[in-house]
DNA sequence: GTATTAATAGACCGATCGGTCTAAGAAAAA
DNA sequence: TTTTTCTTAGACCGATCGGTCTATTAATAC
């Protein structure tokens, strides 16, 4: 993260690097298992510094999680726009999750890490989470029905259950991935997946 | 769960009782968030009864989780039971997950639960949750090469690779579905895994 | 250079945490 | 019935929790 020294307040570099260091340690412990001194270590602030730029520790959680998926959401974004076609994108978008940087540098996929704590006990994360898994669900969505516009699926292609589909298998597989310490399976799974797109692809 | 007054020792009768009582809310709330209070105020016992039964909390919610899957095991081997060949087992087998008392009853699939919050902190339990998605892929794997052998299935089926892919979409689809507090798209998935085991059955 | 804004260390708050211990009573086993 | 096992309520422990506040100092913006 670049801090743009016109045109960010003090307040809001602060803000921003309390939520840089924070984040990954929130995705590793969880939002309960991390505490404010925790935070004060990562941050080296003091606790008067966390709480003049957050209101309460939900917030830091909240802002961790909006950072992190922003973060994967932008690098993804950069890494396929170098592939011009629906099903090149497709492969690429495999390619950048099999990269991973989200199974392994910041304690795995926060959609996961956040929605299993949340889906009981915090309401308005989980509803942010939500909405993280729709936005990237109708991702998934678009590529496949820019595919079957372009000629490049069939048309019989039902898209919106096949995005749930590989979507379930990604999240799955991180799951499966982080708790065996074992990226081969991940592969495998990409593997299945590309096997289907050939499948209905023209 | 019954207690067997005859075989079961009043320190096993009660050390039974707190974990059924603790293991749905642990699994809600996660084991972070869990106190001993809470669980306290579930079984209405005094926290010396609870430490003369258990070493720590830890080994509470490795029982708790223990208790979980074992449940949801017996429960599923139960009702595969009375179906004879493997085709039909893997349709029950889905049968059975979209009736989904571990999606709502008890707080979403342990193995999720657990298994993301013991990931970056707890080794022991995430071994154990290791354990469990070893042997769940074992079974569906087996499910398949039965059906293989029976000349249910296509041969070429690849029946580890294509349990994995059908133990990460239903994985998958436990965190989507209870994030979104939806069921629809539990059918969404069943209904293409459904046609992905038309597709490989001879 | 001056005014403003932000960060500091740490005292302090009440509550809760996991965990230990005890003396007395209840329940179960013999 | 007697003995053994188990559970009780709650005091107590030190540590930590999230959060507030203050007086002082440092950095930034104008």
């Amino acid at each position: 993260m670049v801090y743009f020294r016109d045109t960010m307040s003090k307040a809001e570099r602060t803000r921003q690097f309390i939520i840089e260091r924070a984040a990954p340690i929130i995705n590793r412990k969880g939002m309960a298992g991390t505490s404010i001194s925790d935070i004060m270590e990562a941050t080296q602030l003091a606790k008067g510094c966390l709480y003049g730029n957050f209101v309460n520790k939900d917030e830091i959680c909240l802002e961790a999680f909006n950072y992190l998926t922003t973060q994967y959401t932008n690098e993804r974004e950069a890494f396929l726009k170098k592939y011009p076609s629906a099903k090149e994108k497709l492969f690429a978008y495999l390619e950048h999750f099999k990269e991973g940087k989200f199974r392994e540098e910041y304690g795995g996929c926060p959609v996961l890490n956040f929605g299993t704590e949340s889906d009981d006990t915090k309401p308005e994360i989980k509803k942010r989470v939500h909405q993280v898994i729709l936005t990237s669900q109708k991702y998934l969505e678009d590529l496949l029905a820019q595919g079957i516009n372009d000629g490049e699926f069939h048309s019989e292609l039902n898209a919106k259950r096949v995005a749930l589909k590989f979507y379930a298998m990604l999240e799955g597989i991180v799951l499966i991935s982080r708790v065996g310490n074992d990226d081969k399976q991940v592969n495998e799974i990409i593997i299945s997946i590309k096997e289907e797109i050939e499948l209905f692809s023209v």
